[in-house]
RNA sequence: GCCCCCGUAGCCCAAUCGGCAGAGGCAGGCGACUUAAACUCGCCACAGUGUGGGUUCGAGUCCCACCGGGGGCACCA
């Protein structure tokens, strides 16, 4: 936790002083105004949002419009507190909840917490203070800066993901997801999830085969329940996980970067076998994929998704061995390699094949000695195949990830074995080589180095053979692969020709013939893995689950939710050496030995049970979170279902013709930075939800909006050192000074490191929340990302204080607009202004609606004298949903008891925004000559007419008439000589 | 290496379907107010749209190539 005022402000607004006259808006009266009116509002309940039914349905009779969930991802609550950055998205989707909310909708907003995570565990590592308190100590202090900057959220929907009245549904999800199985049959092969006590009725019955020679009834309880696991939704497996010494936790796919190393810590990350739990996420792999096409979410998180997923189609297909060996060691059969192939098209080009160091099938192939024609390069230099196949497999298995990537070289060795080409009987030699990866497909490839770049490269490494099978393009580079579509060539034997096909047409053709011969069999293959779902840390969801004396897991009954953790003495996991692989993960539950063992009757009696020591990942809480936010009071439920029918069910008109609405939040606005972790797992989670009947959408989040980030630059001294960014001063462009000396800008985040943070209650300090919130929106668009200037908020300061004087006589404090009408100039523009900013607030467009507004302040405030109630109210009532505190201020002073938050919003006379006169730029050979104005409602022919009558147009023309006039209505006309 | 997004005034940003490059703000200059300064108010100036081609009567907007910035993916067969 850090002093949050500690940050120096040097550019602020001037304090009041006895010049000042005493009824200015300033800060200091800013202040007093947004205390005041969050009072009022907390008061009065201004934002409660009604359900339609249950406990929090108190004034749904009265909601007069549709209604509209808005939804900010919510954030972690950091012992650092808020930077401006981090309101960003919040100012604009409650500038939006409160439009809508003035024009009759009926809004949800709120805002929670997702308090369990790594830096509470860690601080109280550090300190032996219970993350509790830490947590609770963090949420309380965001809720403190959320409130000073007025955002209008019910407050009674506010929940944090570590409060036991949450995260006892988490786990009742949870033990939802274990009971349940995908079957893929069903709905028409798209699949879906059901209960698991459907499928034990089925195998009871004998509907399905146990995969064992006995019935069902005759497999004990722990026998069928190993059948289950394999079809539940979580399970536990031993299996390949990603095993961070460093964090001493193990980590889901998604929380390793691409370098091999921790997301959070950045410490390196090593494979290792271990039992965790896992979720089934891949048995959803295609419905996560296809209804990406049902969202409307911006296309670069889309796309992120899909390349997570990795859905490829293609083929598998069998190469048996050379029979020549004697493979009768374990079961006399001779042995063939699957592959997977996206090409199937090229199976005629395949020239040799390659197994991964790791498949367990180079045991079985590897030659005794070295056959005739072996080249000298296949050997690694050993004397027989089984000595180059351990020491490839010894080199392959020290190298990381990172170093896999750090040299794209293809390297391997020949196992001495081959194998046959089903499509022409060709020998194949097989090697195996680190460029084949043990976790995709089968393991094993055939290569086709003509028509693959890797491949290519492996084959000129090693002198093997190159066929094209598809006729590169003339302008093709002869040195290399071609991946495009092309005729195929060389392409037939005795039954099938694929020659001059396409390549889709060539793959539909081969398919069909190799599962005709047996050969092969269409696939589709996945880069998606289930998703590892167990973390040895202490601050987290404990899982719902005993284990009985044969190791089964069991469920805990309802009644005992919510488990809530043990108190420990010590919080850490068993710490390791970041770079010692070997080590094995202990989680901080198994320190609470009384804990760990527990008697419970769940039926049968009492028994003694061993607790799950693990603890769920911190996406568990937001992978529901919104759902919550819709009932959270409701203690029978996650949710009513009526309740979520209302806020996020589907609805026809919603969605672009020809989708299908998924149904889901109208709008949810966060960082891109969850594209593919939260996104992706809460999706699963709400379809798996979907399946078993508890919510009425398929999707969680109809709209997804990504916003901007506030950067800002920081200035280092010449030692390198970061000094206070707010006190630099630019001397000469480019030319940055602090305390006289030269310093050099960086650009960049925010951060405490970087010196260069400015706290939103800093900025509530020197302006006040309007104008922080009113210059973060005026910014640019929400998406952009953009540099925080905090000088730049006085323009913004200058609005409102310009607002302020229409309504408010700074020098008396009474309220001095007149009840004459305006001139009907300024009653055009306000018009005009209204039809604008209704258009912008609705697309989110605030920079360009407060543009709109400043100038209408402008207008009024320059014609000098009083102004007509008839614009200052609708001035004020504009600019409530960015600048509230003020609006409810003013609206009051103009003699209105009730608040705004509900309206009215002015609305536009269309008759007044109507232009009777356009003034038509003329062009003459694409250059504006002159300007012609015309009635709005004038034909081509009349503007026509009246442009070429213009003086100026008929001088440049000089009796010549033109070869072509092109007019566009409203637009412009183009006279071409 | 591949894919996506973005380059408009000193800075942040506007500009419906391709139709007069400028709405707004910051900073700057001049002036009013002030003993003075700050605040406030008024007025003013500032770019031809990253570069080079192309399409068009007309291009910031569409197409191609390149440059710069940001992001994603990266032996996924």
């Amino acid at each position: 936790m850090t002093g949050i005022s500690e940050t120096a402000t040097a550019a602020t607004a001037a304090p009041a002083d006895d010049a000042t006259p005493p009824f200015r808006y300033t800060a200091e009266l800013a202040n007093e105004i947004e205390l005041r009116w969050q009072g009022y509002w907390e008061r009065h309940g201004t934002f409660h949002t009604p359900n339609p039914v249950g406990p929090l349905s108190d004034g749904y009779d009265a909601v007069p419009g549709e209604k509209a969930y808005i939804l900010d991802m919510f954030p972690y609550p950091s012992g650092a507190g808020l930077h401006v950055g981090h309101p960003l998205g919040y100012i604009g989707t409650d500038v939006l909840g409160r439009f809508l909310r003035m024009t009759g909708r009926n809004v949800l907003h709120t805002v929670g917490y997702d308090a369990f995570g790594l830096p509470a565990e860690q601080y109280a590592v550090r300190t032996g203070t219970h993350p509790r308190t830490t947590t609770e100590a963090n949420v309380e202090h965001y809720r403190k800066q959320l409130r000073r900057l007025g955002f209008a959220h019910d407050p009674r929907r506010s929940v944090a993901t570590t409060d036991p009245e949450f995260f006892r549904w988490t786990q009742w999800i949870f033990l939802q997801v274990f009971n349940s199985w995908f079957d893929a049959e069903a709905n028409g092969g798209v699949g879906k999830a059901r209960p698991i006590a459907e499928l034990e009725a089925e195998f009871a019955a004998g509907a399905r085969p146990t995969p064992s020679e006995k019935t069902w009834g005759e497999l004990t309880f722990a026998e069928q329940q190993k059948i289950i696991a394999g079809y539940r939704l979580t399970y536990i497996d031993e299996a390949p996980v990603n095993w961070c010494p460093g964090l001493g936790t193990v980590l889901s796919n998604e929380e390793v970067t691409a370098e091999g190393t921790s997301e959070i810590g950045n410490f390196p990350v090593f494979r290792r076998n271990l039992r965790q739990w896992m979720m089934r996420i891949t048995a959803y792999a295609d419905r996560l994929v296809d209804d990406l096409d049902r969202l409307d979410w911006p296309e670069s998180v889309k796309s992120m998704q899909r390349n997570w997923i990795g859905r490829s189609t293609g083929a598998q297909v069998t190469f048996r061995l050379d029979g020549t060996k004697e493979y009768d060691d374990v079961s006399g059969d001779t042995p063939s390699i699957e592959v997977y192939t996206t090409r199937p098209d090229t199976l005629f080009g395949a020239t040799y094949m390659v197994l991964a160091p790791e498949n367990p099938l180079v045991n079985r192939i590897v030659a005794a000695s070295w056959p005739n024609g072996t080249k000298d390069v296949w050997t690694g230099g050993a004397a027989t195949p089984a000595e180059a196949v351990a020491a490839y497999r010894f080199a392959a298995s020290r190298k990381s990830d990172l170093d896999r990537q750090e040299s794209r070289d293809k390297t391997g060795v020949f196992t001495g074995a081959y194998a046959i080409n089903p499509v022409n009987g060709a020998r194949l030699p097989v090697f195996i080589a680190d460029y084949v990866l043990m976790g995709y497909g089968t393991g094993a490839i055939m290569a086709v180095p003509a028509q693959d770049e890797r491949d290519w490269d492996f084959a000129k490494a090693f002198d093997l053979p190159i066929i094209r099978t598809v006729q590169p393009p003339d302008d093709h580079d002869l040195d290399t692969a071609f991946t495009g579509d092309g005729p195929a060539i060389n392409s037939a034997n005795d039954d099938i020709s694929l020659n001059g096909l396409g390549v889709a047409d060539a793959k539909a053709r081969i398919i069909d013939w190799l599962q005709d011969k047996g050969f092969g069999t269409p696939q589709v293959q996945y880069k998606l893995r289930d998703w590892l779902f167990s973390r040895q840390r202490y601050w987290g969801e404990p899982f719902p689950i005993v284990y009985d004396e044969n190791d089964v897991a069991i469920p805990l009954p309802d009644e005992y939710l919510p488990l809530e953790l043990p108190e420990v003495e010590n919080y850490s996991p068993q710490s390791f050496d970041p770079q010692d692989a070997d080590s094995t993960p202990v989680p901080p539950l198994a320190r609470a030995t009384e804990w760990g063992t527990v008697t419970l009757d769940l039926g049968d009696g009492p028994k003694t049970y061993r607790r799950e020591l693990n603890v769920m990942p911190q996406w568990a809480g937001s992978c529901w979170y919104e759902l919550r936010y819709l009932d959270p009071t409701n203690e029978n439920a996650f949710c009513d279902p009526d309740v979520e029918r209302y806020w996020m069910g589907p609805r026809d008109d919603a969605a672009p013709a020809g989708v299908k609405d998924p149904g889901g939040v109208d709008l949810y606005v966060g960082g891109v930075e969850h594209a593919v972790l939260h996104l992706l797992y809460s999706r699963f989670w709400h379809k798996v939800l979907y399946d078993l009947g508890y919510v009425s959408s398929e999707e969680p989040f109809r709209r997804l909006f990504n916003q901007g980030y506030i950067q800002a630059y920081a200035y280092t001294d010449e030692r390198g050192f970061y000094v206070p960014a707010e006190e630099v001063t630019e001397e000469a462009p480019g030319e940055f000074r602090y305390q006289g000396k030269k310093v050099h800008r960086e650009y960049g985040k925010m951060g405490k490191s970087l010196n260069n943070v400015v706290t939103p209650d800093a900025m509530c300090e020197n302006y006040g929340a309007d104008t922080f919130r009113m210059y973060e929106m005026a910014m640019g668009p929400l998406d952009v990302s953009r540099p925080w200037q905090t000088k730049d908020a006085i323009g913004s300061l200058r609005y409102l204080q310009r607002l302020w004087r229409v309504v408010v006589d700074e020098q008396t404090g009474d309220a001095v607009v007149t009840d004459e009408p305006a001139d009907p100039e300024t009653r055009k523009l306000l018009h005009r202004t209204i039809d604008g900013v209704r258009t912008d607030f609705a697309n989110m467009n605030y920079n360009t609606a407060i543009a709109k507004l400043i100038m209408l302040v402008n207008h009024v405030t320059k014609a000098g004298g009083r102004v007509s109630r008839e614009v200052a109210e609708p001035l004020v009532l504009m600019t409530a949903p960015l600048a509230p505190h003020i609006a409810e201020e003013l609206w009051q002073r103009l003699g209105h008891d009730a608040s705004l938050a509900r309206g009215p919003f002015p609305e536009a006379d269309p008759v007044l925004i109507k232009v009777d006169e356009v003034e038509y730029p003329i062009q003459v050979a694409g250059k504006v000559r002159s300007h012609v104005t015309v009635a709005a409602d004038a034909d081509a022919a009349s503007i026509e007419q009246a442009a070429l009558a213009d003086p100026r147009i008929v001088e440049l023309l000089a009796g010549a008439a033109p070869r072509k006039v092109v007019v566009v209505p409203g637009r412009m006309v183009s006279v071409v000589p």
